[in-house]
DNA sequence: CTCCGTTTTGAGACATGTTGCAACAAGCGG
DNA sequence: CCGCTTGTTGCAACATGTCTCAAAACGGAG
């Protein structure tokens, strides 16, 4: 049997959070976070309204686009940018990490909070600066296509 | 008097580093390539574009972008992404470093190589990898939007 | 100077978002 | 259940790039 309490739902969490500042719950907003919660790892925008056209073909790019801003807006999701810039959305992860993007070979890996304090601490105290970890793509070369273009 | 000497003027510098590789040099190139000389700081494509169209109006968009990518690749220029992920390009650069941009107040600093060192240090001894300072944009709050936020 | 192979350009279609605005509808109060 | 208020949607226009392909032209050879 289903409960009603607060937050073990995402998509209940999301409604409830919505409300508590005068905003609407609708269908598209609803539709987009089923679509969400099914989602894993990092999405783009045009991904995600493929997905969501498959639950409702009516789906429109603005609103989308819109409900992901807000739901940023609420905290309920992150991006950070892939290699072409473009925004990829990572929905309710496991713990806050940075991006390591290796321009030669595309592969990426997650940096956890832990081993990005080096630089966050540093900023911190030098510029008074907090970094959004969550924002953050380091890009550049991993070791492999390091040692390729070494061998050149 | 003019000398034709290897490296003085940026635009032969390029001029050379294209024949040498067997590209062209072009009336399209040789626009692009004014504009960048007389350019300074970060400005994105489509910057780049109007101003050469000042030039020559008939300046295509596909043709600026295609030449920016060449350039980039003779490391002529580089690139990082601004608040909404657009590239700026970045002419010439006095020294290589990361950018700093308040989300708040979008505010933007230069993060010298030394200063960064603490990370890309940290990057190559535990990952051996090599980051790309250039295009590196840390993102967050600013002391003073810190201050702001916590007013609050 | 002319010819030729290869690179480059420009046009147009396409991809991915963003924005202004009028119509719509969620949610509240009666 | 009904009507309002106000947040939201969908459309269309726009912004910024990217990609394909035929036509143009750079630059070296003859
Ligand atoms: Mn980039
Ligand atoms: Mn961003
Ligand atoms: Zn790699
Ligand atoms: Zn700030």
């Amino acid at each position: 049997m289903k409960r009603k309490s607060a937050a073990v739902d995402p998509v209940a969490r999301a409604r409830d959070a919505l409300r508590a500042r005068g905003m609407r719950w609708t269908p598209q907003r609803r539709a987009l976070l089923e679509v969400l919660v099914e989602a894993s790892g990092h999405v783009t925008g045009a991904e995600l309204i493929e997905r969501a056209r498959q639950r409702d073909p009516e789906t429109t790019p603005s609103t989308v686009y819109r409900t992901l801003d807000v739901l940023e807006d609420l905290g309920l999701v992150s991006h950070s940018h892939g290699h072409d810039g473009r925004e990829e959305f990572h929905v309710w992860p496991a713990s806050e990490h940075a991006h390591l993007a290796c321009e030669a070979c595309r592969a990426t890996w997650e940096i956890e909070a832990t081993e990005a304090l080096a630089m966050t601490e540093a900023l911190a105290r030098t510029r008074g600066f907090a970094v959004n970890l969550s924002h953050l793509t380091v890009s550049g070369l991993c070791a492999d296509c390091r040692r390729s273009a070494d061998a050149v």
